[in-house]
DNA sequence: ATAATAGTGTCTGTCAGACATTATGCG
DNA sequence: CGCATAATGTCTGACAGACACTATTAT
């Protein structure tokens, strides 16, 4: 048996073998976007242990045997923020960063994940920071948000799952044009919007009105339907 | 140091703290379209070791420590398919599958990539499929074929790496259509697709005329502007 | 009234799907 | 000529960007 192809005789019960691999770790771009933040923040923390100890960093675990990404992804967020489960509303897969030389202790990947946390009463356990003014973080992490905004932007309005979770259930069309703005870059043009939020299945504006700015026209309210 | 957090007390030179993690598999939808193959064609080789021995299966090895996922996908073609590494002319990623059960010998991620094969002497150690009549294969392959196919039939056009792999340099209009038609299910208008064609930049028609069928008009020769 | 904000309507250009028409070759 | 195949042109509807206009509130 050729040393090439360690797959094919893998004894399980035998660790050495696995240990031959990369680590993996699982890193999670976690986004919220509260009542009163009025931008999209990413939720970060200092390092207590290991390399880059005191430095910030997206929350992070090693891959645990047997877990789904998910579900580690959840466990990253829970351990590192200090969110309780129950507020991380949805979570999704991104892409995986292979540089051998991303983390000081040896060769390790990363599954860059999504996660939505929603309210809850804040530990100040995270630090949340303006999605684009996230300050150097540790690794190579700063390349990963680079990298999943573009995806995240292309998420807004079409993963609906995604979607829901950032902006909530309900919400001013005034939120939306603000979400837009801040992931998309640039601000789109109201009525286009509204357009095209109008096409949206399982999308749809009630007759309630809502004052968000002290003075001008109320906004409309949007909601999602009830799943 | 609480057991839930094991990376930051990672020690590198410790085996037995990475082989706490699932393994993790590299696995290829490796694609062909040679001149004489008159539809998209898979790579699959029957496996001669280890869980699933006999069946056939997507050529995939484990993950090796320090390596890139290209080239540890390049090794499985090599060592899986026989295939000369020279000939593997494009490779990259899709998505990691994570069913905690998809492997028998234990957690087992798989990190699907896409590879194009270019013309070479066959060995017939592969075994070369239609990408859309692939057969009952190992682990939760079919599933991930499934799932690829989308994800190929979006890189069509678009990623040109990709295309202009698959198709070569130099092609008659003829070939684009039938390879539209069997990525994306169902024959694209052949005017449709002229104009899409002469609109994507790095691609042209040429002055050549070639003659495919045996009879009727001769297809225009198109190609990629040399890199 | 005026300012500030929100929503509506319209015009434009782009682009994809569909289809009819023309072109090029062979028997 | 008739047939098979390939290429072109045109029509339509969907849709996004841009922008002008109208609506609703506070001061």
């Amino acid at each position: 048996v050729q040393p090439d192809e360690p797959d094919e005789w893998r004894d399980d019960a035998d660790p050495a073998q696995v240990a031959q691999q990369s680590a993996v770790s699982i890193d999670v771009v976690a986004l919220r976007f509260w009542h009163d933040d009025d931008t999209v923040m990413l939720g970060i923390a200092r390092r207590e242990r290991g390399p880059y100890r005191g430095r910030l960093a997206l929350p992070g675990v090693l891959l645990r045997r047997g877990a789904r990404l998910a579900d580690d992804g959840r466990r990253a967020i829970v351990t590192k923020l200090g969110v309780p489960a129950a507020a991380i509303l949805a979570v999704g897969q991104l892409v995986t960063f292979d540089e051998p030389n991303r983390d000081p202790r040896g060769p390790t990947l990363s599954i860059a994940m999504w996660a939505v946390i929603g309210e809850h009463a804040d530990k100040t356990a995270a630090l949340w920071v303006p999605l684009d003014e996230s300050p150097i973080l540790a690794f190579d992490h700063n390349r990963i948000i680079d990298e999943s905004r573009a995806l995240l932007a292309a998420k807004l309005w079409t993963d609906l799952a995604f979607t829901r979770a950032l902006i909530g259930t309900r919400f001013p069309a005034t939120r939306a044009v603000k979400l837009t703005a801040v992931l998309r870059g640039g601000r789109p043009d109201p009525g286009n919007l509204n357009r095209a939020m109008s096409l949206l299945p399982g999308l749809h504006r009630t007759d309630e009105r809502v004052r968000v700015k002290s003075t001008g026209r109320p906004a409309a309210v949007w909601a999602f339907d009830p799943r």
